[in-house]
RNA sequence: UCCGGUGUAGCUCAGUUGGUUAGAGCGCUAGACUGUUAAUCUGGAUGUCGGAGGUUCGAGUCCUCUCACCGGAGCCA
């Protein structure tokens, strides 16, 4: 940005000094005095335009402006009589491009709407909000595993076989190869980091077709996938909870105008960061529900209305591990003490957000793999690559799975995922 | 995929037991007025009533099919 212009964010520290700034406007109220709300995208300011302040012609200007024009203007930072925010008294201001009907409006619209019109929307100070928060979570991320000394081992995003279920996948033609498939994890290809790397994580988009609609779920969604060597359930949970913990510290640091913005009561937040959370096994977790009114039996998976039930009846996230292995994905390794539970562990987040990570210790025993690859008609020749990590040097690792898009609409409190990612991909939605 | 719901102006919606010329607010436009902040006030323009077919003297309204979207379920992160 030229060093003549200031961007908004600064203002703070300005006040009292002649600044320009250029951006965008977000509405204008024109009456004698006129009244021009300006975002640059590092902030929004009301800049005031005065028949005595400005030049006549600028002041003529500022009455013909149009939602979303782009201008540029000169004028001395001062405090809101009333709020003490800074805002600019406008000396001269430029017309830099029109905007003719720009579609949102300042009164409410319909989600469908909203959605046809995503690039144009992200224009608006909720999305503004919750796409800086998503930022915010991504840095932290990365940071938090870099200097936990992780290293990145990208996973490749097409991939020659599934990772879980096959129903799920989307396709496309590869040469020679036939088929291939967007991965709906990078997990397998974090196992053989371990020993390549010791502690590796990946982080980026994976695929899901599931004709799933809720509110819960995106076709494309990014998730980072840690794994470390020497791992069992335990330091899975231990991880995961540090993770959690370092970015809602970093959103509460760094992100507290986003958070008024979004009307989030961060109460909750400040509760997830400073106290340990829960921790319940499946079948405590099953005995819970029953006593709360679900008619769940032991051997089921968890219906949207148990974790809700289950969740309601605590106010920090709760990790509930040690499922039974018939619903978990096949790497899955077992308790030594009781061979029909899996040594997983799933973050339930609280005020109704459910799932947000999933993971576990990994079945390290070759011909326990080998069967279970076997039990679940997979196809044995796909994954030798992935036996190898226990053929030479396996050990006990572990590592879990946290979606993106879940962690940011719980922390923004938001009602849909698909505000969370910039361009949301759903079962019907592909454009824009 | 299943269950439920909604499609009317650029947007958000109202529209009675089927009845004559389909309404409001916002936005747009012309003006008034004011340290305003979803500003306010006055005037003006704006419609393939999602699409196709049917019932009827007459359909925005009733029926059938269909498309789109919304909410929920299952599945999952």
């Amino acid at each position: 940005m030229s060093a003549a212009f200031q961007e908004i964010r600064h203002l703070k520290s300005l006040v009292g000094e002649t600044v320009s700034l250029r951006g965008w406007v977000r509405n204008a109220r024109t009456s004698k005095t006129r009244f021009i709300e300006l975002r640059d995208g590092s902030g929004f300011v009301q800049c005031v335009v005065g028949a005595n302040e400005a030049d006549a012609e600028s002041y003529e200007t500022a009455g013909k402006l149009t939602q979303e024009s782009a201008i540029s203007l000169t004028g001395l930072v001062q405090q809101h009589p009333k709020t003490g925010e800074p805002e600019i008294l406008v000396k001269s201001l430029q017309l830099l491009a029109p905007s003719v009907d720009f579609p949102i409006t300042p009164k409410d619209h319909g989600i469908e709407f909203l959605m046809d019109n995503r690039t144009l929307w992200l224009r608006s100070k909720r999305q503004w909000a919750i796409i800086r928060v998503r930022h915010e979570i991504v840095k932290a991320i990365r940071d938090f595993f870099d200097t936990d000394g992780f290293t990145l081992l990208d996973a490749p995003i097409l991939t020659p076989s599934s990772c879980e279920g096959t129903s799920s996948l989307f396709e496309t033609d590869y040469f020679h190869e036939g088929m291939a498939f967007l991965s709906q994890s990078g997990q397998l290809y974090q196992e053989p980091g371990v020993p390549a790397f010791g502690k590796v994580y990946c982080f980026g988009p994976t695929f899901r077709a599931e004709k799933s609609k809720t509110r819960r779920h995106l076709t494309e969604f990014w998730m980072v996938e840690p794994e470390m060597a020497f791992a069992g359930l335990e330091d899975v949970m231990h991880l995961g909870e540090r993770m959690v913990k370092f970015i809602l510290q970093r959103v509460l640091e760094g992100r507290q105008e986003e958070l008024k913005i979004l009307e989030r009561d961060t109460a909750p937040l400040e509760i997830a960061l400073n106290e340990t959370f829960g921790r319940m096994s499946y079948t405590d977790s099953v005995e819970k529900l029953k006593t709360l009114g679900s008619d769940i039996n032991w051997g089921e998976d968890f219906g949207n209305d148990d974790e809700t039930i289950l969740m309601n009846a605590t106010d920090r996230p709760l990790w509930v591990h040690r499922f039974p292995k018939s619903f978990k994905a096949f790497y899955m390794a077992f308790d030594p003490t009781q061979p029909d539970l899996a040594l997983g562990a799933d973050l339930l987040a609280p005020e109704g957000y459910g799932e947000v990570i999933g993971g576990g210790e990994r079945a390290s025993d070759i011909d326990y793999l080998l069967a279970q690859i076997e039990h679940h008609g997979l196809n044995r020749a796909d994954y030798e690559w992935y036996l190898d990590v226990r053929r030479f040097g396996g050990v006990q690792h572990g590592g879990f799975g946290m979606g993106l898009e879940r962690a940011v609409a719980w922390i923004c409190k938001l009602p849909h995922v698909r505000e969370t990612i910039p361009y949301p991909r759903m079962m019907g939605t592909l454009r824009p």
